[in-house]
Formats: structure tokens, C-alpha cells, sequence
DNA sequence: AGTCCCCCCATTTTT
DNA sequence: TGGGGGGACT
């Protein structure tokens, strides 16, 4: 078979690790080097070159997002369809093992996935009924205790403990939690990994049997990957199988959710015979982009080492503007952007790239002042919205009446008249009886436990549940979903509470119905009979593993706003990085440490590397953060970068500073006055009559933001009246 | 049962 | 500053 289309289109460091002959490879990749392009040729290789089956491959990602773009172009790329290729997330895959296996992992067939949300409500009332103080030991703070220990591969029971009363309460919770989940054959998240894992260690059989399956392993963003994720690959692998890893140690930026940039740090010590090709030149950025990003990450310790070039061009300076506080910062990036729309440049090629979501605010305010279109990404997924957690354990309850956490969320949503004492008795009942609530409904009722009147209600909801399950019984997927909002109530439920927010949720709720009509579930190779609640099933599997990304209004041409984290993986050709600053960026959580601060330097390292021709850095001598005040100095990571890199944007004032209207924010203004001093220029004071080379002549009516920047309220004879930055306004003065 | 108010919190997020 | 959650009050 001719090959050549594979590797013609490849430099040769790519080409050198998609054919590599290599047993084990670690393909460095720096942002932008042809990462997943890499990948996707080496799985074309193995095909078409090497004459390995596509049953024999396993790709791992860490998103669905990015399994889905890895499928999409290997079958682009070879233009056919390799229907047994496992791709996928490690969550994904794993859990799919456990739906084959469910026996031998120890779960109930019908097992469910618990999402963050969930997970949290269930410990809370464990702590509840323990009796635990919460003032001490946050419901937050347990959950996070035991997923850092299941993302570290420990159970409950694996924990040395040192009697001290953190590991002793953390324990306590940490077992209960586990019963209960055991006892509602519930999974979360990092249990997926965790059994997936101990599922093969304890049936060589079945590990035996993907053993010989996946002869040929290859994971994305490996740097990502957290302890039981890579023990779970290194199980697989055993000594045998093709392991190809490819990632950036510079890249790693979720040290704090248990990632181990070790795992990538000592692959070559782990895997002796690894093979370690760098892809080193990079297609994205200007050389002046670039040699900034090198030049800061350099700053870090312990680094496998790369260094970007590219054969681009050095493109512009990078911009640096110091704002005078928050607001001026947005407006500043704003003007940037409407030059950029107006240049006749899309909006969607720009991003404003931000440490923390809080930042996003002011940026969106601004940009609403204007009327520019944007979107912001992050903010609640779609399946984590309330209206449809609430539609989802109905569709639950269709399939397993025992699901408790379902029942939890909606036996009284809508309303029906079952209030927290009637919950408590029900709750109280299911304990004693050690039975699901559904069941203590039902002995509640019997055995007349409850008031006439709350009894009532409770049948009511049983018969509810059960009458919306036999009218669905035979219904599409989709019509189960229709009937399911409609009766529930959850529809009218909304409709009822009126406002803009319900009117959203409603929408929402038939978007929920659109999904489940163009839902067929994946791949079916595996013998399931299709019973009705089967396919529903799948739905709900996804609908856990997959938060439903909002990748609607993709059409629209809007500034992309987002923080660091999300950005990675994605580029632009203008980003701007916002709020460089010490304490926010470097953020003080993470700057008392090396490791930490190390982290946050490659956050930085990612966000530069974004931009492919023009890179803004800005920062604010001042920032209101949670209400008050703060004075900012520039972010370490500003200094990192050489100065003959850096165009410092002055927006040199030219306003008379003597005119009455400054008053307004004088408090904070000293230092910011005594830099414009600095700088004075040609007078204009208000009431002065100035000309502008589009808008023709006017007064100056009004003045806004001080220091390094300045804008100006003309109103034109002309067209009326406009805010204008004085540096690049050239106002003539007149007479 | 629902509303209102007060208090607490505030980094990053996928699965 | 502002959002969310919990408690108290109607």
C-alpha cells in the first residue's frame, strides 16, 4: 500500500515518531509542533504501513472533545471508518470495561454514574446523619479529600493512618461514603479509574484477554495524566504492548487535580527502552511569541527541555499596557478588539485569556457596553444544569426505581407536598431497613408511618413514577425524554416561576429533548440486546461521562473569552493575556511554593502560545477584588519575558489636568497623577473645541481614566457625542 | 411552603 | 463586590 501520503505532509522530527520502530516512544511536544497531527499519522501508520489491525489500537485523550477530533481526522485521513478502534477518555474506556465486566468488578448491572454534583450531596448527608461537625470538616473539603486519594489509587482501607483527627474524621467519611455507594451501586468519577484498574489486577484473565487486544497504546497530553491513569496504562502495556505517549511537561497545568507531571518526568526510567523524539518547530506563533515563551519558561526547574523555533516570521512586539485599574484594563482590550473587528478581522480569531473566572466580569461589561458580541466559556455545563439533573433522575427513575440519589433530587420537584420532616421519616425508614428510599416509600405508606395527608403525597409521586414508566415503556428515546419533562411537571413546574432564568430552563429542557433525539449511542459491537431502557441507559452513561459540550453558537463570530485552563489545546491569531499581575497571576494560592509557582509559570507558558501573530499583556495598578481595593504590582512572569520583546503601550494623556471634572475618583489617584505630570502635553481642558480627522469638529465635553491612560467625551458637531482615547484619538486643537 | 435575609466565601476543571 | 446556601420568619 503506497504510505506515502502518511508522512509526505510530515517535517521530519514528526516523521521520525510516526514511523518510529521504537517498542516505547515519548513524543515531546511543544505547543503548536503537530501534536495530535502526530498521533493521528501514527495510528494511519500502524494501519496502512504496518499491517496492525485497528482492533489492536487504544488511543486514550482526556476529553471527550478531543477523542472525538482524534477520530474524526484518523478517519479523514485514511477516508474510512475503523469501527473496532477503541478511542476515548480514560473515564470513557474505563467505564466501558466495567459495563463488560460488571460482574467481576463487583457491581450491580444497573450501576450508575455519580457527577461532582451529586457526589457532593450524598456526602453532605452522610456527614449529616454521622453527625460530623461541618464547620470543621466541610462537606467540600471530604469530597475532595477522597478523590485525591481514589486519583492516587487508595481506598479507605489502604490509608496508614496517624490517629490525628483530619485523617481520622476524613477516613470515617471516606468509608461511609464508599458503602453507600456500594449499597446504591453508585460509581464516581475516580472510582471509574480505580475499579477499572483493580478489575484487571484481579482477574488475570480478563487483563490477559486487552492484553492481547491493545498491542498498540497511544495517550494524549500525557503530562496529564494522574497516578491510577497511569498505572492503569501500565498494566495494559504489561511488557509487550507499544506504548507511545505524547505530551509537554510544559504544558502541565492540573498538579492541583492530581496530575503528576512525573509521569512524563521519568517515562524514559519507567519504560527503559523508550525512544524520545522532541517536536521542536512550531507552526503557530511569530518567532517574537515564541522566543518570549521560551525565554520565560526557561525560569522552571527540572524540565525535560525544548526549545520552539519556527520559520515564521517575527511578527509584531508583544503589547504590554498598564492599566489604571480594573474597568480601564477591559476598556482597553475592548478598543483593541473593535479595531480587530473593525479591520475587517473575525471576531472568533481573538481571545481574552484570564487567570480567574471572577476576571471575566468586568470584561463582559464592557464589552455589553459596546454591543460586541462575545462568548465566555466554562460557567455550568449543560448536564449540570439544575433543570436537567432534575429531568435526568426522572428518566433515572425510569430504569431503577432504587436510585437514590435521583429520588433525593426530585421527590418534592416540583413541589408536591412532601416537605423535609416527610424526608427525614422517609430517609430515617430506608436506614433501618437498610433499603433504597423508594423502598421506604412504599413502607411508609403501608405501614401508615406518615400523616394522612403526607402519605398521600408520597403515593402520589410513587404512582407518578410508576405510571410515567409504563407509559414510556414502549416510547423512542426522545418521546420517553418529551413525555418524562411534560408529566413530571417539570415543564409547568418552570413556567410557573416566570422570569427570564425559567423561561432559560425551559429552553434548556427541550434542548434536552433534541439531544436525546439525535443521541444513538456509539458503538454497539458489543452484543447488548436492545431493550427499550437500554438505549435510555446509554443516554444517561453519556450524559455523565460527557458535559454536554455548549458547542452551540459556534457559527456566531464572538470574542472568546476564557481562563488559562480551558485555552489550552486551542489557539487564536490575537489573545490577549489580562490581570498580570502578582497575586492573581502568579496566583497567591499558588505562589508560596515552587511547585506550585512552577505551575502557574507554565499556565502563563500555555497562554502565550496561544497567539499565533499578536500577543497583548495587561495589568492593573489597581484591582477590586471580593469588594475591596488591592494596589498590583506587575506579574514576575512580565519581567520573565526580554524587554526587546515588549512595546509598552503609553496612552499619553494630553488633558490639562487642572480641569474641574477630575474629582470624581480622586482618593487613590495620587500615584497616577504624578505620572501624568511626567508627561505633560498640548493643553485641552473641558469646554476646549477640538478636530478630529473623521468625525470633524467638536467640544470636549467630559474625561475619563487617569495615569498611563486617558479618554475624552467630544460631542462633534457632526455625529454627536463619542468617547475617544486621546493617544490615538489626534485631536487637533483648536484655536 | 415559600420568602427573605444574613452570613460566608472567593483559583484553576474533566471526567 | 456578589452569589449561594442555610436558617428563620411569615
Amino acid at each position: 500500500m503506497d504510505v506515502s501520503h502518511i508522512l509526505d505532509s510530515l517535517n521530519e522530527q514528526q516523521r521520525n515518531a510516526v514511523a518510529s520502530p521504537a517498542h516505547n516512544l515519548l513524543v515531546l511536544a511543544g505547543a503548536g509542533s503537530g501534536k495530535t497531527r502526530v498521533l493521528v499519522h501514527r495510528v494511519a501508520w500502524l494501519i496502512e504501513a504496518e499491517n496492525v489491525s485497528p482492533f489492536a489500537i487504544l488511543a486514550v485523550t482526556f476529553t471527550n472533545k478531543a477523542a472525538r477530533e482524534m477520530r474524526g481526522r484518523i478517519e479523514e485521513l485514511v477516508s474510512q471508518s475503523y469501527g473496532g478502534m477503541w478511542v476515548g477518555t480514560f473515564h470513557g474506556l474505563a467505564h466501558r470495561l466495567l459495563r463488560s465486566h460488571w460482574q467481576e468488578a463487583g457491581l450491580p448491572e444497573d450501576f450508575h454514574i455519580l457527577d461532582a454534583d451529586d457526589q457532593l450531596r450524598l456526602i453532605k448527608r452522610l456527614c449529616k446523619s454521622m453527625r460530623i461537625d461541618e464547620e470543621r470538616w466541610p462537606a467540600k473539603q471530604c469530597q475532595w479529600y477522597i478523590n485525591a486519594q481514589k486519583d492516587e489509587g487508595l481506598r479507605a482501607d489502604n490509608i496508614e493512618h496517624f490517629n490525628d483527627d483530619y485523617t481520622k474524621t476524613m477516613l470515617e467519611v471516606y468509608k461511609a461514603y464508599e458503602e453507600a455507594c456500594d449499597r446504591g451501586g453508585m460509581i464516581d468519577f475516580g472510582e471509574i479509574l480505580l475499579r477499572a484498574h483493580e478489575l484487571w489486577l484481579n482477574n488475570p484473565q480478563i487483563l490477559q484477554h486487552y492484553q492481547k487486544r491493545f498491542q498498540y497504546i497511544l495517550v494524549d497530553e500525557f503530562q496529564d495524566t494522574n497516578t491510577i491513569q497511569y498505572a492503569w496504562l501500565r498494566v495494559l502495556a504489561g511488557a509487550d504492548n507499544q506504548l507511545m505517549v505524547v505530551g509537554d511537561d510544559d504544558q502541565s497545568i492540573y498538579g492541583w487535580r492530581g496530575a503528576r507531571i512525573e509521569n512524563i518526568q521519568s517515562f524514559n526510567t519507567d519504560f527503559a527502552d523508550a525512544d524520545i523524539v522532541r517536536l521542536e518547530q512550531n507552526y503557530r506563533s511569530t518567532s517574537t511569541i515564541l522566543n518570549a515563551a521560551n525565554k520565560l519558561i526557561a525560569n522552571n526547574q527540572g524540565r525535560l527541555g525544548k526549545n520552539l523555533w519556527t520559520e515564521g516570521g517575527e511578527g509584531e512586539q508583544i503589547s504590554l499596557y498598564e492599566a489604571f485599574n480594573e474597568q480601564d484594563e477591559a476598556r482597553f482590550i475592548v478598543d483593541r478588539l473593535q479595531d480587530w473587528s473593525n479591520g475587517g478581522n473575525r471576531r472568533s480569531d481573538a481571545a481574552v485569556l484570564y487567570r480567574s473566572n471572577a476576571q471575566s466580569r468586568e470584561l463582559e461589561d464592557a464589552l455589553l457596553r459596546v454591543g460586541m458580541p462575545y462568548r465566555i466559556y466554562g460557567g455550568h455545563r449543560f448536564y449540570e444544569r439544575l433543570e436537567i439533573k432534575n429531568a435526568l433522575s426522572y428518566l433515572r427513575l425510569l430504569i431503577n426505581r432504587h436510585d437514590d440519589t435521583a429520588v433525593e433530587r426530585i421527590i418534592n420537584v416540583p413541589v408536591r407536598g412532601i416537605g423535609g420532616r416527610t424526608i427525614e421519616t422517609v430517609r430515617q425508614v430506608a436506614r433501618e431497613h437498610n433499603c433504597s428510599l423508594w423502598q421506604a416509600c412504599v413502607e411508609c405508606v403501608n405501614q401508615s408511618l406518615l400523616t394522612a395527608r403526607a402519605a398521600n403525597s408520597v403515593l402520589a409521586f410513587l404512582q407518578l413514577i410508576d405510571d410515567m414508566a409504563k407509559a414510556c415503556s414502549e416510547l423512542e428515546l426522545h418521546e420517553k425524554a418529551e413525555y418524562v419533562i411534560q408529566h413530571s411537571g417539570l415543564i409547568g413546574h418552570h413556567e410557573k416561576e416566570g422570569g427570564e432564568k425559567a423561561r432559560a430552563r425551559i429552553e434548556n429542557l427541550d434542548e434536552l429533548v433534541t439531544a436525546t433525539s439525535s443521541f444513538d449511542e456509539p458503538n454497539i459491537e458489543e452484543e447488548i440486546d436492545l431493550k427499550s431502557n437500554t438505549l435510555l441507559a446509554a443516554f444517561l452513561d453519556q450524559a455523565s461521562l460527557d458535559a454536554g459540550d455548549t458547542q452551540a453558537d459556534e457559527t456566531d463570530d464572538a470574542v472568546q473569552l476564557m481562563t488559562l485552563h480551558s485555552a489550552k489545546g486551542l489557539e487564536f491569531q490575537l489573545v490577549f493575556l489580562a490581570g498580570m499581575e502578582e497575586g492573581l497571576f502568579p496566583h497567591k494560592m499558588s505562589m508560596d511554593n515552587l511547585a506550585g509557582l512552577e505551575e502557574e509559570r507554565r499556565l502563563c507558558y500555555v497562554g502565550i502560545t496561544r497567539a499565533k501573530n499578536k500577543l497583548y499583556l495587561s495589568h492593573a495598578e489597581s484591582r477590586r477584588m471580593h469588594g475591596d481595593v488591592n494596589l498590583c504590582r506587575p506579574s514576575r512572569f512580565i519581567k520573565e519575558i526580554p524587554k526587546e520583546l515588549i512595546d509598552e503601550i503609553r496612552l499619553k494623556t494630553t488633558i490639562n489636568r487642572t480641569a474641574p471634572a477630575f474629582g470624581q475618583n480622586g482618593k487613590s489617584l495620587g500615584k497616577s497623577f504624578s505620572k501624568e505630570a511626567e508627561v505633560p502635553d498640548t493643553e485641552i481642558s473641558l469646554g476646549q473645541r477640538v478636530a478630529h480627522g473623521k468625525f470633524g469638529e467638536g467640544v470636549v465635553l467630559n474625561y475619563e481614566g487617569t495615569g498611563s491612560n486617558a479618554r475624552v467625551q467630544v460631542n462633534f458637531d457632526a455625529v454627536g457625542s463619542k468617547w475617544l482615547v486621546l493617544s490615538y484619538a489626534k485631536l487637533e486643537v483648536l484655536n
